[in-house]
DNA sequence: TCATTCCGGGAACGTTGTTCGCGAACACTG
DNA sequence: CAGTGTTCGCGAACAACGTTCCCGGAATGA
């Protein structure tokens, strides 16, 4: 009856209403935070895919089964770590025009996703809104407070600046990589092949003379987006 | 030393020029085509976790060790059923103004993407352009043949469009799920604890009396890359 | 018929996320 | 100071995973 009641129905609260018990019983060694934190070194380190609970734990010193004392699955932990990496934000108080302030917003988000490659990624697959998320979202809405773009506009607005940052980071990170080496073998390929005129006038003519600056994008999307 | 030539170096080959071998021997029992398209199917009743070498390989009727006779890797499925889907588009002889006919590709996109709802998450996580992934990109770059834009934005606007639709796919599929709860779950706590008073107005607001229209994003993002 | 070439797939390896349950550690009560 | 309630640490185990080995069989070309 007891296990029932607590494992019962509790699986749709998100991490972050999950919180510290009472100072009753056994102290523990250490925090959420900690974990959260050797989980993203590991991920600096070595790439999401060492994110085991086994290696995390491991880098920890202790045993795997340890973690779930702090968190209830490995799902939550990304969650935590996408969150603590979103606290690294420095955003200016909000004031002028909205547009280099968004713009400032997108800087900072690439810089996170270059120093965390292991971000975009995550960001793509799992929406999480975690506390210092929310911060970041009711930055941005004071940003665009004195705009006259509808709220759901606005909202809108934010979420493509999201996919369309982690977008552009996945780029510039997969620059030069095997990944990229696999698309042009084949893209060679259907060069060969004939068939596909533009895209082997895209692919072969002169690189163009300006690289694209990819904040010119964003700013682009952003006045498509929220018009002005 | 046969065995380090077989497997040596062509593990930077795209799965689409490791073709098929020459008549002799015993004959495959299934195609790579048949395999993929278990594989979707299987995806298609029970979501991408259950994609499993094991699973698919019983959709078939074999162990799993026969699948890796058509395929290198799980990964290389995920390819193929990421470009087979692709080969739905049906899209129109290109002419007349551009937008129209890229909202037409939009429209499509997002509806192979309803139709099979791991494909947005796929796309997001791995860039694969396969055979059909070429034929679609050759039919923006015929649509934007006229269009004064520098080829680097037209690509450029084709990976925007793709980010963007696989991210509103997510966002429809999405819609009334318990991902959603979880999420309004800890909002109502956020908009509680005071702070943030402009997300709270957004959120509990009047609903918007026009639902955003999804296809006006797209547009706007569109011109916002492209102009005019 | 024989040699060659390839396919099918059982078995196994290493790793994964997660659960169980027990012993130990602390706070509180009497 | 003993007892009780409650929590923590974590070894062990489970099921499932991707992948490799390897061998028996099946087809073709000579």
């Amino acid at each position: 009856m007891g296990a029932i009641e607590r494992g019962g129905m509790e699986s749709s609260v998100p991490v972050w209403l999950r919180e510290r018990r009472t100072g009753v019983g056994r102290p523990a060694e250490r925090t959420r935070a900690e974990v959260t934190a050797a989980a993203i070194a590991l991920a600096d380190r070595e790439g999401l895919a060492a994110v085991s609970m086994r290696r995390v734990a491991a880098e920890l010193g202790t045993g795997p089964a340890s973690l779930y004392r702090y968190v209830d699955s490995r799902d939550d932990l990304l969650d935590l770590m996408i969150d603590e990496v979103a606290a690294a934000y420095r955003l200016p108080e909000p004031g002028g025009p909205w547009l280099p302030a968004m713009l400032e917003v997108y800087r900072q988000g690439r810089a996170l996703m270059l120093r965390h490659p292991w971000l975009p990624e995550l960001m793509q697959t799992r929406s999480t809104l975690g506390p210092h998320g929310v911060d970041l979202l009711e930055h941005v809405l004071t940003i665009l407070a004195g705009h006259p773009a509808p709220v759901g506009r606005k909202l809108e607005a934010f979420a493509v600046l999201t996919t369309l940052t982690a977008s552009l980071a996945v780029n510039e990170l997969n620059g030069g990589s095997a990944t990229r080496q696999h698309q042009t073998a084949y893209l060679a390929h259907v060069i060969a092949a004939g068939r596909h005129p533009h895209l082997t006038a895209a692919l072969t003519g002169a690189p163009p003379d300006v690289a694209p600056n990819v904040e010119d994008t964003v700013a682009r999307v952003l006045t498509g987006l929220l018009g002005e």
